[in-house]
RNA sequence: GCCCAGGUAGCUCAGUUGGUAGAGCAGCGGACUGAAAAUCCGCGUGUCGGUGGUUCAAUUCCGCCCCUGGGCA
């Protein structure tokens, strides 16, 4: 409570962390003690069918305490940084009428940043051009791509990578469907961001890389045994486009590997970690050098104590 | 106990006819605006088992010791 220091309670709790941090269990925790909704905000854990391998909370945490932006698409669709944010701004308008406190976890720094700072205002590209871009850069090497960028929009090819083929394609996109460069239209009016920082409490959970790297190992081990290649192989019978986003989940390459028979299912499992690792490596740097002024805390001890003060 | 083989990066190994060493994997650093668990860029991180000796110079040659495999007893 405000009480005496008459300060401003938080108006949410943003609470990011690597992969395996046990983040989740803390927002469990936090929400709890505050009277929280969980919002999640993580790339992932959004889709339906990869309860296992994107480690949602389960039934009981669900029922606990309400959980919100979990598991509510289905891996045929393809999400983005932008439905998210819309997702968010009714889900926290909602809980903020119901008085209650929302609890943003995740470990998408992207997400963060959307929500914190807002996204360009590039309109939705038409499924048309986006269709005919990509069966064009199909034939090109990525240097070929670059150099037709470096053509129309010398300024964002400047600052994409000649071999990014996924950036380099997004900004031809863009100045295809609007006639304007892509950094452009960054650097004109955002769109409004959906909640402002100043009121959050931002918090980084960043245990020590040992702990996580053996988090890491133990908690794929506990997803196998709960079933994570069946997980896959029910997926495997949707027959998606393994560009759709879910697809990229870590373990769905690696165990569809296994089930093809291509390795065995103790590879597999080395090669899950191995991403996994690499995967937080690619978050911390992330946090730490884009959301250089959130508070750190290595442990959830620590998380809960920067709490109660900020509360 | 004796005989082989080997001890070089976190791991598996290469190499140096004596001038302090390099690959793969792992790892580490960085970028990041609608696919972000994505995509991309960069970086060898080392008492060359230990200790004496020979030498201008030893990871390399010699002696002794330690450790790990395998073989013979």
């Amino acid at each position: 409570m405000s009480q005496a220091t008459g300060r401003m309670a938080a108006s949410a709790v943003l609470l990011a962390g690597p992969t395996a941090s046990g983040k989740s269990r803390l927002a469990l925790d936090l929400a709890r003690r505050m009277n929280g909704v969980i919002v999640n905000a993580d790339a992932i854990q959004v889709y339906r069918e990869l309860r296992i391998l994107s480690a949602r909370p389960d039934a009981n945490d669900a029922t606990a305490v309400e959980h919100r932006l979990y598991g509510h698409i289905a891996v045929s669709v393809r999400y983005s940084v932008g439905q998210w944010c819309s997702d968010a701004a009714a889900v926290l308008s909602e809980i903020r009428s119901a008085g209650r406190l929302p609890i943003v976890v995740g470990g998408t720094g992207l997400y963060f940043k959307a929500l914190t700072d807002g996204l360009a205002a590039v309109p939705p590209i038409p499924d048309e051009v986006r269709t005919r871009l990509q069966d064009m850069s199909a034939g090109l090497s990525s240097r070929q791509l670059h150099e037709r960028l470096a053509a129309s929009d010398p300024e964002d090819a400047e600052r994409i990578g000649p071999g990014d083929r996924g950036r380099i394609v997004r900004a031809l996109e863009v100045f295809e469907a609007t006639g304007r460069s892509l950094a452009a239209w960054q650097r004109a009016e955002q769109v409004r961001p959906v909640l402002d920082a100043r009121g959050a409490a931002r918090i980084v959970l960043n245990p020590e890389r040992p702990t996580l790297h053996r988090r890491i190992s133990e908690r794929t081990e506990q997803m196998i045994s709960a079933g994570a290649a069946g997980e896959v192989e029910a997926l495997m019978r949707l027959d998606l486009d393994p560009a759709l986003p879910a697809m990229k989940a870590i373990g769905v390459r690696q165990l569809i590997a296994h089930w093809r028979g291509e390795v065995s299912l103790d590879e597999a499992v080395a090669a899950m970690k191995t991403e996994t690792r690499r995967y937080t490596k690619r978050q911390s740097t992330w946090f730490r050098n884009q959301m250089a002024d959130w508070t750190v805390a290595q442990d959830a001890p620590a998380v809960l104590d920067l709490v109660r003060r900020a509360a």
